[in-house]
This record gives C-alpha cells, sequence and structure tokens, in this order.
DNA sequence: CCCACAGTTCGACCACTGGTCTAAACGCTA
DNA sequence: TAGCGTTTAGACCAGTGGTCGAACTGTGGG
C-alpha cells in the first residue's frame, strides 16, 4: 500500500497519480507497463513517486487492487440463500453479472486474469484474497448442501476458478468466430460444468 | 528457434549455451533470467550469442521448448487403448507417472507452469502444443467413449487443464504440512474429480 | 521580520537491462 | 599471400527501476 502521506495529498492529485497508472496498465498490461512512463503521464517528478509510493510493485498493486474493487462490486453478492436451488439460482445470476462485466471492460478483466496467473510476484495477496472470496461463496453452497463436502474447500476453490479460467481462455479464443447464439449455448452448458464439479455426488447407481 | 549456425557449433558449445540459460532459468525463474548473465555464465561475448540466437526470447524459448520435450518423455504415452475402463486405468498411470516427475523436478515443472500461466508472450506456441497433446488424448478418450462428446474439445482440453493447475497449485501451496498419506488421498480424489468432469453425463434418475 | 525546520518536489545520477554495430581475428581457397 | 566469408569481441545505445542531495515550500517562534 501506498505511504501513508499518500492519503494527505488533495483527492484531484491522487486520482491523477493513480489514474495515470492505470492508463499505463491498460495501454500496455501489467508486464509492459513503464514506471517512467507513468511518472511522465502524471506530469510529476520521479522523486515525488517515491516519496508517495515505495515501488513500482507498490503503485501497481495499489492500482490492481481497486480494479479488484470495482470487479467484486460489479460482480454483487449471492444473498442469503436456504436451498440448493436458490443458491445455484443465486449464483447463476452472479456468473451473469460477471460475464457481463467481464465483456465490458475487456481490458480491465485481462489485468485481473494476470492476477491470478501471477504466481509468487506482487499480486499474491490480491490473488489470495481474490481465491478466498470464491471460498465464501462455495462455503454458502455448502452450508445448504449444494456444494460438496469430501474435498478441501480452498482445493475446490482452485480446481473451479483454474476451471472457470480455462474455459474463459477457450471463449476468449473462439468466441469471435461463433454465432453468438452458440457462444450463449456453450457458455450457459460450461455453467452446468462447474455445476457439476461443485455438486455432492449423486449415490452410484 | 536458433540461426541454423547454432546447429552447426560442436555439440559441446551447444550444450554449453543451453545450459548456461537452462541454469540461470532455474535460479531465477522464467521472468528473473537475465540475458546478459546467462552470457556471462556461458564465458562467450555477446556477438556471439546473437549471432546464434535471434534475440532473448528465441533462447528462453529454445530452452523451454527442450524442457517441455523432457516432461513429455516422462509423461509417456496412453498407448492403444480400446474400452473406457482400459482408457481410464492408462489415464491414471499417465498422471501418476506425470506427478512424479513433477515432485522429482520441482524447478523444471515451474518452468513448465508458467508455460501454461503465460499469455500471448514468447511462449504461446509452446502453451498451444501442450493443449493439443491435452486434446490428444481426450480425442481418443471420446473414441472409446470414455470422454464427453458434447463440448468441444478444445474447451474441454482448457478447462481441464485450468482444473488440474488449480488443483495443483493448492498442493503446492498445502502439501507439506500434509501427512502423505492424505496427500495420496487426495490427490487420487483430484484425479476422481477431473474423471467426473470429463466423462459422459451420466443419465438423470 | 526572518530564521529554522519539517514537509515536499525536483532531476541528475546509478547500475542494470536487452539489443546494435564496428572492427578485428579466424579459416579457408585460389 | 591475398581475398573472402564466417565468427568473435566488446564498446555503445536507449530504456529500466531506483537513489540522493539540493532546492523549494509553508509555518511557527524568537
Amino acid at each position: 500500500m501506498p505511504l501513508p502521506r499518500f492519503y494527505k495529498l488533495d483527492p484531484e492529485q491522487r486520482e491523477n497519480l493513480l489514474g495515470a497508472a492505470r492508463a499505463e496498465m491498460l495501454e500496455h498490461g501489467y508486464e509492459g507497463a513503464s514506471f517512467n512512463r507513468v511518472i511522465e503521464r502524471a506530469g510529476i517528478s520521479k522523486g515525488a513517486m517515491y516519496y508517495y509510493f515505495a515501488d513500482k510493485a507498490d503503485l501497481y498493486r495499489t492500482v490492481t487492487e481497486a480494479i479488484a474493487e470495482e470487479a467484486m462490486a460489479a460482480f454483487g453478492e449471492l444473498g442469503p440463500v436456504s436451498t440448493a436451488a436458490e443458491y445455484w439460482g443465486g449464483l447463476e445470476a452472479m456468473m451473469q453479472r460477471a460475464l457481463t462485466w467481464i465483456t465490458a471492460q475487456p481490458q480491465l478483466a485481462e489485468i485481473g486474469k494476470s492476477v491470478y496467473a501471477n504466481q509468487g510476484g506482487v499480486l499474491d495477496a490480491l490473488r489470495a484474497r481474490l481465491l478466498e472470496g470464491v471460498s465464501d461463496v462455495l462455503k454458502q453452497g455448502q452450508d445448504v448442501g449444494a456444494i460438496r463436502t469430501d474435498f478441501p474447500l480452498g482445493l475446490l476453490a482452485e480446481a473451479a476458478t483454474g476451471m472457470m479460467m480455462g474455459a474463459d481462455r477457450w471463449f476468449a479464443e473462439h468466441f469471435a468466430e461463433m454465432p453468438a447464439e452458440d457462444v450463449m449455448r456453450i457458455s450457459y452448458a460450461t455453467y452446468g460444468l462447474l455445476r457439476q464439479l461443485l455438486e455432492p455426488p449423486r449415490a452410484e447407481p
């Protein structure tokens, strides 16, 4: 997080700094973003930047966390559910909201995905929080018998997230060359795939 | 791939160059590896290096492809199968071999995973080949009725790979603090999870 | 009034990165 | 030995993230 002084800065300047960093990341992606260019963009000196942020990672982390916050807000909450059917309905709606946000903000989503892909880097904490969010949702499902309990919760969360990321990658690569109705149909079916992965196993016949 | 001249180099020197690059990548990971250090390690001049490799990406790609080759060889083939039961047996053995290799070569595996995580970078071609391999194995399963056919093959491959990567991440984070028998049990159960994801859906009761 | 002092800003500078380019050394054939 | 393509060496380049001392600001006290 930024040094405490940063929060004593007038909001306009704060927005300016973070905005410059965000613009840079949108244009060049997380990896390609240049600290020096951010400084140039913000019209501030290097010394000043380092006066407010510990280092490059600090700045980027701050921006990325803000994006994650926006995403979370857009995805919304599951809300209270008391039956498995309600749960799956709520989850479907949530996934729908997520999908809408992702397609509306493809660049932001790209940054989000780089958080997920990142391993051992500065975004680890953020990644952990994301998976905690998923775990929480799954936990809710377990409480109403919608989600299987025969696996460690964290493992389920990782597996489910990984699966959805994989599916997302496939869609990103193919949805351009597909009729819209196929996209809809298959993406809905993929939700079914997720559900099948997470539901308690049916008894053997 | 390296410039053609590289293959006219005497094998010892070839091994030296690739070895230096590999050592550097093992020590610092794919992202952290420095081209200049590789040159230093190899005891060769920069001009010579650029004489044999187009650029940094070229060198790293070559090394990574070699590692992928080794991994593929270690995983082995599924072999001919004619029933679903045989298929799942063969796949289990294959996953077992993969797991063994990964735990024996954790650093190499780490590089392999960074290939998977990578998006839009120099490793894209390699990533595509990996998924093609997975697709081939799934295709074999479809032919004997072991793998569902109600999804595009590529999507299944991405989803399955993503799920396993997620699971792997969980194991990497938890297996240190777990009794070995739990690791075995859960990892075997995870294989069941994969199978459940990929098998044709059972008819509704 | 002005001086001291903390808080803030500036940009020159540093070590390092991947990449380019000239020039010399080498091996070979004529 | 002269000439020619191949190979090697390393100075050099722009760009990177990061450091640092000097300069500027505003404020409170003697």
